[in-house]
DNA sequence: GCAAAAGTGTTAAACCTACACCCATGG
DNA sequence: CCATGGGTGTAGGTTTAACACTTTTGC
């Protein structure tokens, strides 16, 4: 660290996306309305300034919460943003991060200020303030990416699921169609979804079993050296 | 992006974690003795404040060129540390980047202010200023990971290398023994080792035939989708 | 001719891929 | 009884893993 520049004039910033997939459709996006310039008016990512005595981690949450009232099930750095010109104010250089929400935020809470924000399909998408959409582009290719080697998804459904939502889930993700037969025999191999007594109940057709997620059991395999894998 | 607080009092930094591997021995670091407090006297990874009008990016390569006289072959992000009191002074948010050179920079140029910058064994560190123990683990870490998924392992070689080296090298960072011929089959499917006419002439044994690796036809499967990967 | 490293094939096991029919439910 | 989605097995091909001897060179 060298430094003895004048006095540097940086300002820093976190930003979120966080993804919600409800419905079995697309994926979606948390944005938020602008209520002040520049952008006035326009959608962009969640985020703010980070307090000064404040972790980076702990601005992200504090920003979802105040903006959203959303406490993402996973959080973790994405990458960050700080070319000189990204915002026309003055520079700041943004801390991003990669949230995943369950189903239980569909309806934003209407505690907090949160009558702003919104759900929005991953294809269709407002025009972004910033650089908001290579954000959401780089985000979008990490998760593809991560939920390949980790297991992510689990974090976008309800605590019980149906195999099928699943299923829904990696093909939107991937964006291509899978085996049901193969993905289901893989997934299960690794003895890592609990079985429950419930069954799906809405929709038509034969009721599908529902499902948990032992992640007790995940972190003790990965402590062992385990990858979870799907390819 | 909110922020109706006071005026935030954070300065933004970048770091490198540069890995060299040279003499078919353990990976090294890169390190610069700090000439100025805190932690005078002591080992720091390179790196410095970020300029108003500087990209980060820039900046890294700027403060490595000027530390060091280096510009590393592979230079990515790794991650940003930001934890309140990392630096005891005031507080910086570090962006950290996983550098990669080839064994020409075994010797520093003795052009630069390079004199205090100096290689250390991955084994054999010093104390670290700030956190910088955990930025390198980070990045070791992250390079284990990478190797197996990208090519990077080729910055690490000379443009013209032996395949021993290249396996010694996998054998180096992945820190398990390898199966000669497996691996040779493996690397040689993939088709982007050219060979050249030339031999290895230092060392006893057999000399081995030297290999350069195809950089433009990696990009071009790259981008059809092929993924490197090493098991 | 000895020491040191380079070069090379085969086989068994594991894993991946492709593929189609019956089952349970609600209406 | 029909429509809808749930649940299941097998066979062929590909990939991985394990394993040891011959070649070339310098001394």
């Amino acid at each position: 660290m060298a430094g003895s520049k004048k006095l540097q004039d940086i300002k820093v910033a976190v930003d979120a996306v966080v993804f919600g997939y409800f419905d079995k459709k697309e994926l979606q996006v948390l944005l938020i309305q602008r209520n002040i310039e520049p952008f006035k008016g326009g959608w962009a990512l969640p985020g703010g300034l980070v307090l000064d005595d404040e972790n980076l981690d702990d601005a992200v949450k504090r920003e979802l919460c105040e903006e959203a009232g959303i406490k993402p099930d996973f959080l973790e750095q994405l990458y960050t943003f700080g070319n000189v010109g990204r915002d026309p104010r003055n520079r700041v250089v943004s801390v991003t991060y990669l949230g995943l929400v369950n189903p239980s935020y569909h309806e934003l809470a209407a505690d907090s200020d949160a009558d702003d924000a919104q759900w929005f399909g991953i294809n269709s998408l407002p025009e972004l303030a910033f650089d908001h959409q290579t954000i959401i582009d780089t985000a979008l290719k990490r998760l593809r990416t991560k939920i390949q080697y980790q297991p992510v998804g689990f974090n976008l459904l309800n605590g019980e699921f149906a195999f099928s939502e699943l299923e829904n889930l990696y093909k939107t993700i991937v964006g291509q169609e899978i085996d049901r037969r193969n993905f289901r025999k893989k997934i299960m191999s690794y003895g890592l979804l609990n079985e429950t007594d419930n069954f799906k109940k809405e929709g038509s057709g034969r009721p599908g079993k529902m499902f948990t997620f032992n992640q007790e059991k995940y972190k003790e395999l990965e402590e062992q050296g385990f990858y979870f894998e799907l390819k």
